[in-house]
DNA sequence: AATGAATGAGGGTTCATTCAT
DNA sequence: CATGAATGAACCCTCATTCAT
């Protein structure tokens, strides 16, 4: 029983220290969102998380982890998201395309404080390895899984002279680009907009498959 | 002749500072693309320009009017690039796009360098008005006048269904998105591959005026 | 009781804040009186309070903060210290300019380190009106009590001819004038002549009310 | 002839010289007046005189010689101007005595920015061995000739029980006193207020020889 | 677990001084 | 003689980190 009692008070706690963490992280992504990364200090996201100032370093060592903890909170979270929309897309390798892009401008995806972070961190990322590694890691698997499922589309189509690794990663990269117009731009670029610009673009790659993104996006 | 003589002195003397301005805003360019904007210090720059710490507040009053003009260099450089080929692309819009397309991935401008200057800019742009404004200045003139050349083709080929303003964001988004991917993963991405990523996009919105990316981009 | 051992932690929390305040403030007196107001640095100030350097700003928030709550701090002090003289003085107006005159020459008021603080201030007075005013504040009372004072003398007395505006200003700037002559010239001056002087000013002015202050001065 | 020619051009350039060193010495007044010592740099006087950077270590070495002149020169410039006053004045005692007062009290003695010289050094002496002696200088010179003429006028008149040098040091530190009030407070204290007041001061202390101030200072 | 006072390294900036012109 | 670009030490201030409570 003592057991259990100290189970449960350790479990208590834990949950507790996993909670004060996440908000931090939170706390992060909006200083990084308002203020930028330069002037996120310490301070601010302490602020921001209406806790005291000695509480990052207790929870986190040290900034550089609080900041790289952030970066894979959202990477994780946005590999979850699209992982799980890979589970209820079916087998389909068409379905399951236009599954991630339509979870590339899921409002939850595009809000905007998390896109600053991606962002930060991606400007950054050329001078510190640490974070480049982080981006890698997630795009690795990422990138492999999007060129698949256009190979697999071209074969099925028989789209002759499209390579599935170029269109795959204009894709991404077209989708990274909206991004950073509803990032900067967010008058000129919303996400419905977004995600019609990103479908008609498979429109455009495979015809065959997707209807004129014109009518169909909404 | 001492006339002539003290006319050039002075001369000099001016060119000297502009050259000095230059050679900082280079030095910054270069720190920012190695350490990121964060880490970029007037001690850095100094270093890397081989200069005194003195002299960057000498020649810009403060970090942040360095960091504007490196910005703004950066800002009016690319423009006169794309200025220039549309003078020598002649009149036809559909010459007019593929010139600023193949702007857009000429060595100069996807320096990676530069590249770094932009996204640094960029993804602080939300927190300081400044950058934003800068940002802005640059694309309002750009926007309309893709979204004209756009407009201009579709007329011209009868694209129906095709928005001009929705094909002239893609397009500055894939660029975007392009150079994201250059900077970030310079194995991936390269000038060639994002330049026929880039030109597939128009084969793709207007097949009637581009050619096949595939054999035709080079 | 628990409560009560947090009030008395809070307490003690915030005595040591004030504690600290004070403990700078008396180290800046010390360093003006020492290196003079042009070279009081912070390095300075907190090296002579034993504390380091992140210390001043941590609670004066700027350096010139510190600055006027020095002076504001000699300001309040010396009012205290008159008020409190005028309080046991009684009534009469003799004896209430007298035991103002005995306050002027009062070891603690006489202290050279705090000379230096207020020649540092009125000389720099004329260019920073922050410190202007804070003096002025403190001349309008006692200015205006002299006067007076000295009205009512010459009332009491008959004396005719004698401005009482005059003879206060004259008071004051002979204090000031025998101030300056201890703080730059000890040698020449000490507390016991100059309130010598101060008496036999007061002599001069109303002779059926003050002795001669060669033998009544002590 | 040559002889002579060089010594035109050297006396020239000589001149040319002097003219140079008082400009910026004029300068360092104004902008010590008007800046305060702490904030009179070689970049504001070099600008209040209309010259370039470089002028002031060309002339003076260094700032703090410049500094140095510049007491120096406010220093024998009062010194000028009260032997002048003695030699007018004529032999006697009570003569010369008035005429000190009243040359205490000129325009040009009075003038706000020389004050304010003399204040910011007076306050940083304690500090700065060099101004310290400067001032001292003066004052040996000045201060025994002031103690002989009272002690004089005290043989004259019989003034039993007044001490010579207690009368002149207090007729110093009321000049003193005087001119702070006026460098402070220019709306209380002017130029025929306080020369009032040191008249009234010589009344008191020698009332056989001098008249009531009230109706004779002017 | 949490606080916030304290530290001190390092940031941007100023400024006396030097020196090539 | 005069200039003003360049230097670098020292300034004030910020902030990540530590630690006593």
């Amino acid at each position: 029983m003592s057991n259990q009692t100290s189970r449960v008070a350790s479990k208590r706690r834990t949950e507790s220290k996993e909670k004060r963490q996440s908000q931090l992280i939170q706390a992060t992504i909006r200083s990084i969102a308002n203020h930028g990364l330069s002037d996120t200090t310490i301070t601010v996201v302490a602020n921001e998380a209406g806790l005291s100032q000695g509480i990052v370093n207790l929870h986190f060592q040290s900034k550089e982890k609080l900041l790289l903890e952030t970066l894979g909170y959202v990477v994780d979270e946005y590999k979850a998201r699209w992982e799980s929309a890979l589970c209820k897309a079916g087998d389909s390798s068409v379905e399951r395309l236009a599954a991630l892009v339509k979870v590339d401008f899921h409002p939850s995806v595009c809000d905007r404080n998390k896109l600053s972070v991606w962002f930060a961190f991606w400007s950054e990322s050329r001078a510190r390895p640490t974070y480049r590694k982080l981006c890698a890691e997630r795009d690795r698997e990422y990138d492999a899984m999007m060129i698949k499922l256009c190979a697999d589309i071209i074969q099925q189509g028989a789209y002759k002279g499209i390579d599935s690794e170029m269109a795959a990663l204009g894709l991404a990269s077209l989708t990274e680009g909206l991004w950073l117009e509803m990032l900067v731009k967010p008058r000129n670029m919303n996400r419905e907009k977004a995600l019609g610009v990103g479908m008609a673009y498979l429109h455009h790659l495979f015809p065959g498959h997707y209807p004129n993104a014109k009518h169909g996006s909404r």
